[in-house]
DNA sequence: GTTCTTACA
DNA sequence: TGTAAGAA
Protein backbone atom coordinates (compact mmCIF):
# COMPACT_ATOMS: atom_id res chain seq x y z
CA UNK A 1 0.00 0.00 0.00
CA UNK A 2 2.09 2.97 -1.24
CA UNK A 3 -0.32 5.54 -2.26
CA UNK A 4 -3.71 4.55 -2.32
CA UNK A 5 -4.63 8.28 -3.56
CA UNK A 6 -3.11 10.53 -6.08
CA UNK A 7 -3.21 12.92 -3.22
CA UNK A 8 -0.56 10.84 -1.34
CA UNK A 9 2.01 10.46 -4.41
CA UNK A 10 5.47 12.75 -3.95
CA UNK A 11 5.64 15.52 -6.26
CA UNK A 12 6.47 18.37 -5.03
CA UNK A 13 10.32 20.09 -4.19
CA UNK A 14 10.47 21.92 -1.11
CA UNK A 15 10.51 24.97 -3.53
CA UNK A 16 7.51 24.80 -5.31
CA UNK A 17 5.75 24.02 -1.66
CA UNK A 18 7.00 27.35 -1.00
CA UNK A 19 5.30 29.26 -3.69
CA UNK A 20 2.38 26.93 -3.46
CA UNK A 21 1.55 27.92 0.70
CA UNK A 22 3.85 30.97 0.99
CA UNK A 23 5.43 29.35 3.69
CA UNK A 24 9.54 29.45 4.17
CA UNK A 25 11.29 26.35 3.52
CA UNK A 26 12.26 26.75 7.39
CA UNK A 27 8.67 26.87 8.53
CA UNK A 28 8.27 23.83 6.38
CA UNK A 29 11.17 21.85 7.67
CA UNK A 30 9.89 22.88 11.34
CA UNK A 31 6.40 21.72 10.82
CA UNK A 32 7.92 18.41 9.49
CA UNK A 33 9.27 18.40 12.50
CA UNK A 34 6.92 18.87 14.72
CA UNK A 35 5.70 15.80 12.87
CA UNK A 36 2.72 18.07 11.76
CA UNK A 37 3.67 16.88 7.92
CA UNK A 38 5.66 13.59 6.64
CA UNK A 39 6.68 14.50 3.14
CA UNK A 40 8.67 11.46 2.17
CA UNK A 41 12.52 11.63 1.09
CA UNK A 42 14.25 11.82 -2.70
CA UNK A 43 17.08 9.29 -3.51
CA UNK A 44 19.30 12.24 -2.32
CA UNK A 45 17.51 12.85 1.00
CA UNK A 46 15.50 15.71 -0.76
CA UNK A 47 11.74 16.50 0.57
CA UNK A 48 8.71 15.02 -2.14
CA UNK A 49 5.86 16.37 -0.53
CA UNK A 50 2.07 15.34 -2.09
CA UNK A 51 -0.92 16.65 -2.47
CA UNK A 52 -1.68 16.02 1.23
CA UNK A 53 1.05 17.56 2.88
CA UNK A 54 0.58 20.92 0.78
CA UNK A 55 -3.38 20.47 2.14
CA UNK A 56 -1.46 20.12 5.62
CA UNK A 57 0.47 23.12 5.18
CA UNK A 58 -2.11 25.62 4.11
CA UNK A 59 -4.86 24.43 7.55
CA UNK A 60 -1.88 24.71 9.29
CA UNK A 61 -0.79 27.95 8.04
CA UNK A 62 -3.92 29.43 8.29
CA UNK A 63 -4.13 27.86 12.67
CA UNK A 64 -1.39 29.43 12.96
CA UNK A 65 -2.48 32.71 11.82
CA UNK A 66 -5.07 32.80 14.47
CA UNK A 67 -2.71 31.93 17.36
CA UNK A 68 -2.68 28.66 17.44
CA UNK A 69 0.19 26.74 18.58
CA UNK A 70 1.54 23.40 17.55
CA UNK A 71 0.05 21.39 20.05
CA UNK A 72 -3.39 22.99 18.93
CA UNK A 73 -2.83 22.55 15.11
CA UNK A 74 -1.79 18.88 16.26
CA UNK A 75 -5.09 18.64 17.59
CA UNK A 76 -7.37 20.35 14.81
CA UNK A 77 -5.55 18.17 12.13
CA UNK A 78 -5.97 15.04 14.38
CA UNK A 79 -9.91 15.48 14.36
CA UNK A 80 -9.28 16.18 10.53
CA UNK A 81 -7.90 12.70 9.81
CA UNK A 82 -11.09 11.65 11.81
CA UNK A 83 -13.75 12.61 9.49
CA UNK A 84 -14.36 15.88 7.12
CA UNK A 85 -14.33 15.74 3.43
CA UNK A 86 -12.09 17.56 0.53
CA UNK A 87 -12.40 18.33 -2.56
CA UNK A 88 -9.36 19.82 -4.89
CA UNK A 89 -9.88 17.20 -7.68
CA UNK A 90 -9.72 19.76 -10.62
CA UNK A 91 -5.80 20.24 -9.64
CA UNK A 92 -5.21 17.79 -10.89
CA UNK A 93 -6.15 18.29 -14.73
CA UNK A 94 -2.41 18.78 -16.51
CA UNK A 95 -3.71 21.43 -19.10
CA UNK A 96 -3.17 24.08 -16.36
CA UNK A 97 -0.10 26.97 -16.33
CA UNK A 98 1.75 26.74 -13.06
CA UNK A 99 -0.28 30.10 -11.63
CA UNK A 100 -3.51 28.66 -12.72
CA UNK A 101 -2.64 25.52 -10.84
CA UNK A 102 -1.05 27.61 -7.73
CA UNK A 103 -4.15 30.05 -7.46
CA UNK A 104 -7.02 27.03 -8.18
CA UNK A 105 -5.37 25.01 -5.58
CA UNK A 106 -5.55 28.14 -3.00
CA UNK A 107 -8.66 29.31 -3.77
CA UNK A 108 -10.14 25.23 -3.39
CA UNK A 109 -8.70 25.54 -0.23
CA UNK A 110 -9.55 28.21 0.89
CA UNK A 111 -12.98 27.80 0.03
CA UNK A 112 -13.35 25.09 1.64
CA UNK A 113 -14.45 25.83 5.32
CA UNK A 114 -11.51 24.22 6.88
CA UNK A 115 -11.21 25.71 10.36
CA UNK A 116 -14.52 26.98 11.01
CA UNK A 117 -17.29 26.38 13.17
CA UNK A 118 -15.24 23.52 14.19
CA UNK A 119 -15.38 24.74 18.09
CA UNK A 120 -11.84 25.43 17.86
CA UNK A 121 -12.54 28.67 19.94
CA UNK A 122 -14.84 27.88 22.67
CA UNK A 123 -13.02 28.00 25.35
CA UNK A 124 -11.79 24.55 25.88
CA UNK A 125 -9.43 24.68 23.72
CA UNK A 126 -8.44 28.06 24.75
CA UNK A 127 -4.93 26.60 26.32
CA UNK A 128 -4.30 25.53 22.65
CA UNK A 129 -3.72 29.60 22.16
CA UNK A 130 -0.20 31.43 22.27
CA UNK A 131 -0.67 34.48 24.69
C1' DG B 1 21.73 25.66 -8.81
C1' DT B 2 18.82 23.55 -5.11
C1' DT B 3 18.19 21.35 -0.76
C1' DC B 4 19.94 19.39 3.55
C1' DT B 5 21.54 19.76 8.44
C1' DT B 6 23.13 22.23 12.21
C1' DA B 7 23.59 26.17 14.84
C1' DC B 8 23.22 30.89 16.32
C1' DA B 9 20.72 35.51 16.88
C1' DT C 1 11.77 32.24 12.41
C1' DG C 2 15.64 34.17 9.52
C1' DT C 3 20.08 33.44 8.10
C1' DA C 4 24.75 31.45 7.58
C1' DA C 5 28.09 27.69 6.82
C1' DG C 6 29.50 23.47 4.71
C1' DA C 7 28.15 19.16 2.48
C1' DA C 8 25.49 16.49 -0.93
Amino acid sequence: MVAMDRKDLPLFSISIVTTLTELSPRQIRYYEEKELISPTRSKGKQRLFSFNDVDRLLEIKQLKDKGVNIAGIKEVLGMKEQGISERVRESYRTDLTEDELHSLLRKELMESGYVHHTSINRGDLSRFYHS
